[in-house]
DNA sequence: GCAACGAATATGTCTATACATAACGGAATA
DNA sequence: TATTCCGTTATGTATAGACATATTCGTTGC
């Protein structure tokens, strides 16, 4: 059996999404709540608090609580790494390194990853069914990650790695397109001119840098997809 | 003051993000918790309650409440509409309506809309600052909205207006690359060949589709932007 | 008329208590 | 030995009561 408060708090969702309830209309007030389903203030609480952190009623003192607007951002992006999702879709998957350096952060790119500590800079190819997808250039900050430094990426793909190993707390996916040019499409064995779609993407923990990367998808081959669900 | 379940959830949140508590890790018993911060058993309860939810912590019956392994997958993706996003960066924001139509569904993806319905069909462009930025191409289905035959889109986006007039439940949006070509390329003022970002949107209001969407933007000028806070 | 104050009201938080439920472990039994 | 059953334990849900806090409304005093 569904619990009291979940069942009150699915009922108010409901008429709230059926359109029932418009935004700025009043739902009942918690002493109302009580006296239709008898339960105590308790359980109503326990089923509004939820749908205000969730952002679906707004709740004043003395006044009440009300339909929110609908939120106009944020969707979810499923972004997980490369090799999950090539090998949830059943194809065969390897990375492939093509260039490996550690040394100290020089260009301004790595000094606003690392400061002037270490990084680890390599390009590397994803393939899915030995077709190349994804053209792959990244940096780690071998302070934030020292472990980094003793992983063997010619077997295992980077990102993978650090999903697993690092625990980030904030990330930022920038998405663009562009055309296919000199190594890149080489690589990814496009003419030049091909649309590729660009993910810059970087990673944190806490306050410092872990990883920047920057993966160009063949276009043709390639899409994100985000769902989401009610809002 | 901050509330104290919120104080005690913080501390705990705290601990694994720090890496003090890793995944696998026990978490003190309620009755331990109890004793340490001198509450109740229920704020310990609405402190816990919320880190289970959101996937940070797995609670057994009998064994004890345990440090999840982080999320791997989705982040969250700002896609307000496009009209939001330009007047919340300060520039000029206005859609031109280029064509209008109303008509039973009669293209395959007409009917995979709106079945054998009415549909509104329409193409635009959004501009910020005076500088075309997109080209949308929309299908509306009209027995889903009907109201929306009552609006007048030269003067307002047909996206901005469904967000706040439809309440939805579902979004999907796909995002891919292409070049500029044809009537888009004369359109948003690109040479053809030009990159473009290409985001095709599906929206559903429970079983029922309201709308699809394609929209088209310059490569060059426009990035979608994601970020993600702790997962 | 207007500002200040206080009562009324709805939500916010917390406690102490109770019983339900799931899962494990060990004892009793076949 | 294997299986059933039961007690222990930690979480899950719900109650009634209490006090705190924010906001509105009406009244009072100027």
């Amino acid at each position: 059996m569904k619990p009291l408060h979940q069942k009150i708090r699915d009922d108010i969702e409901g008429q709230i999404r059926s359109g029932a309830l418009k935004p700025g209309d009043r739902i009942p007030f918690e002493h109302e709540l009580m006296a239709h389903y008898g339960v105590s203030r308790m359980t109503v609480n326990k089923a509004l608090t939820p749908l205000d952190e969730a952002g679906l009623i707004e709740r004043r003192k003395r006044a009440g609580s009300f339909v929110r607007l609908p939120r106009l951002d944020s969707t979810v992006l499923d972004i997980p790494d490369i090799q999950h999702e090539i090998t949830a879709r059943g194809e065969a998957y390897h990375f492939e390194l093509l260039s490996y350096t550690i040394r100290t952060a020089s260009t301004d790119e790595e000094r606003e990853l690392a400061g002037s500590g270490q990084v680890i800079s390599l390009t590397g190819l994803h393939f899915a069914s030995a077709k190349p997808l994804a053209f792959e250039r990244r940096l780690i900050n071998l302070e934030a990650v020292p472990d980094a430094e003793t992983i063997d990426f010619t077997r295992q793909s980077p990102g993978h790695w650090l999903l697993g190993a690092v625990p980030w707390t904030h990330v930022e996916n920038q998405i663009s397109a562009a055309v296919a040019e000199g190594q890149i499409a080489r690589h990814l064995r496009l003419d030049a001119g091909a649309p590729c779609l660009v993910v810059d993407r970087r990673t944190w923990r806490d306050k410092a840098r872990v990883t920047t990367v920057r993966q160009v998808f063949d276009g043709a081959a390639y899409r994100l997809i985000a769902r989401f669900d009610h809002g």
